[in-house]
RNA sequence: GUCCCCAUCGUCUAGAGGCCUAGGACACCGCCCUUUCACGGCGGCGACACGGGUUCGAAUCCCGUUGGGGACGCCA
């Protein structure tokens, strides 16, 4: 009851992190901070063809820009590592042998040919592809005998013929009726482990409380349970959480025409942490009342596996994106800056800091993605432009209809360009045309700014370049005509 | 094929028998705000997969159908 809280989240570094394995680390990292637990890391590369170094810092990485800071894991060590599953052979090996002694384990000779072919032709006779468990009988001879021939083994569990219950603490009661698995390889011909094993023997050995993970391991579940059992463990409780999926319904992964699945990949395309952590909250997570948007304050003190969902949910790039606009519009100058790296151009960064915070959040409500700065800044910044030539262009230009015609006149009056003055410009000109004010002052602006902004805009454009505002401006409105 | 899971607007979701002529958000479509550093406000469109029960009453409970997904590996 009041015993510690320890979750952990098990990557293989066999890629990028993928945002359904980041929200699954959020969901732990979450649980574990709300209870006052610990988060463990843990890097499950027994799959030794497909993990990598590189993916191992890769996906470290992409945590780490999230925010989900971890207790125990690979980097910082702990009471219970080491917190790589290639280091921790003596420990599957230790548990595999304690099964054989018990008579819950076997090796089993069979070559993977033969698997493959048998499996072929269960599945072609409509039987469920599992090991036939014949090797579970061989006596000592027959044993040596294969041997002899020079074949390897693995080890297979012996699996119990027996209903198994699990009682998730996201979908309740799952039944999973007897003789639906075949016995499994625990430990593989190369003394490596299998997943299903490895798990059971580590979050045994690291006293996990909470296995909080997706759903695609809800069907692994009833053999880590029968694992348990013969191990003679106690089984943590279980969380099984909705896929994330792909617009099609199927489990999210890459494709063409989809949205990224790597968590990298939003960073690099200019999303904040803070927005990707929120929006994956909500996704198959509801605080219960109608915010959208949550800090990460809120979200822990909101936090609660009864409040997860039971179906999968299709990743909405579209909200992602308005999440992201919503962070950006409502960041301080600094954390926006901080935020910008080197998304700023260097122009701005060589400005001075008081400068450079006044021009970000001067166009940061334009922003949808960090990546959206060079170009909302560009007017700001850059080499100077001749404002003369650019406004007789303009002037001069072909095109019809009333709001074109007092946009030019407008530019005529900007000779005597100021602050104050651009208001009144826009004003008369309109009032000679008969235009309604708004509908020159949105155009104007919006040609000069890319999109909305008050009238200090001006004032602080001719400061920090005027005649690139203006160049922007002719470039709109002497092209388009009408 | 077998087992398991899931099923409310296009999408994310609220809803735990009457508060529902089903609420919020994204997207979309209109309208409004620009003597002011705030990036908003208002409105529209739009869903309980289907069929049976149970009940005075069902989006909510039960059964079935359909649909989707996941798992059945010496991948995780």
């Amino acid at each position: 009851m009041s015993e510690p809280v320890r979750v952990r989240f098990a990557p293989s570094p066999t890629g990028w992190l993928h945002v359904g394995g980041a929200r699954t680390a959020l969901f732990n990292w979450l649980f574990a901070r709300r209870s006052g637990g610990a988060f463990v890391l843990r890097v499950e590369d027994t799959d030794v063809e497909r993990s990598s170094g590189e993916s191992e810092r890769g996906v470290l990485e992409s945590l780490r820009w999230l925010g989900l800071s971890w207790d125990e894991g690979p980097d910082v060590g702990g009471p219970h590592g080491p917190y790589r599953q290639s280091e921790r052979l003596d420990h599957y090996r230790r548990a595999t042998d304690r099964l054989i002694e018990r008579g819950a384990a076997y090796s089993c000779y069979c070559t993977d040919a033969e698997l493959a072919e048998r499996r072929a032709a269960a599945l072609a006779a409509g039987r469920p592809p599992q090991y036939d468990g014949r090797c579970r009988g061989l006596t000592p001879a027959e044993r040596a005998a294969r041997e002899g021939e020079g074949r390897t083994s693995s080890v297979r569990f012996s699996v119990p013929d027996r209903e198994v219950v699990l009682d998730d603490r996201v979908r309740g009661e799952v039944r999973f009726p007897a003789g639906m698995v075949g016995d499994f390889v625990v430990l593989r011909s190369s003394g490596l482990p299998t997943y299903n094993f490895a798990a059971v023997v580590d979050d045994h050995a690291m006293r996990i409380t909470h296995v909080i993970r997706a759903e695609e391991h809800l069907a692994n579940t009833p053999r880590q349970l029968m694992l348990y059992a013969a191990l003679g463990a106690a089984p943590p409780e279980f969380a099984h959480v909705p896929l994330i999926l792909n617009r099609d319904r199927s489990k999210m992964s890459k494709r063409d025409g989809e949205a990224s699945v790597a968590v990298g990949d939003w960073r690099r395309a200019g999303y904040v942490a803070d927005a990707m952590v929120n929006y994956l909250a909500l996704l198959g997570f509801h605080p219960g009342d109608d915010r959208e948007i949550l800090s990460r304050a809120e979200l822990l003190e909101a936090f609660t596996l009864e409040r997860v969902g039971r179906s999968g949910s299709i990743f909405d790039a579209e909200k992602l994106r308005w999440m992201n606009a919503h962070y950006l519009h409502h960041a301080e100058a600094p954390a926006l800056l901080e935020w910008a790296g080197d998304f700023l151009p260097g122009a701005a960064r060589a400005l001075p800091a008081a400068d450079r915070e006044r021009l970000v959040t001067l166009v940061r409500g334009n922003l949808a993605t960090l990546a959206d700065l060079p170009g909302e800044l560009e007017p700001f910044l850059g080499d100077a432009f001749a404002f003369e030539p650019a406004a007789a262009e303009v002037l001069g230009a072909p095109g019809s209809g009333p709001v074109r015609e007092a946009v030019a006149a407008s530019l005529a009056e900007l000779a005597e360009w100021n602050a104050d003055g651009i208001k009144s410009a826009i004003q008369s000109a309109g009032r000679r045309l008969n235009v309604k004010g708004r509908e020159l002052f949105q155009p104007v602006r919006a040609a000069l700014t890319g999109r909305t902004h008050g009238p200090e805009l001006p004032a602080v454009a001719m400061a920090l370049g005027r005649e690139r505002c203006l160049a922007r401006l002719t470039r709109h409105h002497g092209g388009s005509g009408a």
